[in-house]
DNA sequence: TGGCAGATTTTA
DNA sequence: AAAATCTGCCAA
């Protein structure tokens, strides 16, 4: 019997468009093993970040040492650091040397809400990994692992049957140009989006 | 609901 | 120096 559904998904499902590959995150699960703990959770909310005509990404303004990571092979973790206080994890997309990726931007919890509550200092369910840095943080993520290949542990993600049902496309959060660009896509109906 | 502190990295 | 793909707390 096939159990490719507990594996890590594979180079090909990140070969896709940026667009594609944002959208075929919705519903997959993000996996983080540390020593003696697991924490998972289901992707509910992302944001494509292009090469052409999108002047919010990292990337428009060419490669530096910071974004580096996002001008690798699709399929790699870039991690940054925003407003001095939280981190931002990013699936890199695209051709190598295009500078594309999908931030992530809310988890459903799935695995782990122990360590979860720990590492938040929280006991909020709701806001446990909802928003970039909150869920960096609930999943213990941050710069060791940018440029990490998520197709290997101890960072990577797996499909599951889980079914992705509506999907809602909206404009993207916190950002102060390319504004109007439809690319933040989140599950219908999920508490767990950070807004709707 | 709105305003701001928090505290680091990058160069907008 | 200013800005950055944010969050939580506080006051009204």
């Amino acid at each position: 019997m096939k159990r490719t559904h507990c594996q890590p998904l594979e180079q090909n499902f990140y070969s896709a468009s940026t667009v594609e590959v944002a959208r075929s995150l919705l519903g997959k699960v993000l996996v983080h093993e540390t020593e003696g703990e697991v924490t998972a959770g289901r992707i509910v909310e992302v944001e494509a970040y292009l090469s052409h005509g999108d002047e919010a990404c990292h990337a428009a303004r060419g490669q530096t040492a910071r974004n580096a990571p996002m001008f690798g092979p699709a399929g790699t973790a870039y991690v940054y650091l925003i407003y001095g206080i939280h981190y931002c994890f990013n699936v890199v997309t695209g051709k190598v040397g295009e500078g594309e990726a999908v931030l992530i931007r809310a988890l459903e919890p799935l695995l782990g809400l122990q360590t979860m509550f720990r590492r938040r200092g929280s006991d909020n369910l709701k806001k446990l990994t909802s928003g970039p840095g909150n869920l960096c943080r609930a999943m213990g993520i941050n710069l060791t692992h940018n440029g990490h290949d998520l197709r290997y542990p101890p960072l990577y993600i797996i499909a599951d049957n889980f079914q992705t049902a509506e999907i809602v496309t909206t404009t993207r959060i916190g950002i102060s140009s390319a504004v109007n660009l439809p690319l933040r896509f989140y599950l219908a109906h999920n508490p767990y989006v950070s807004r709707k």
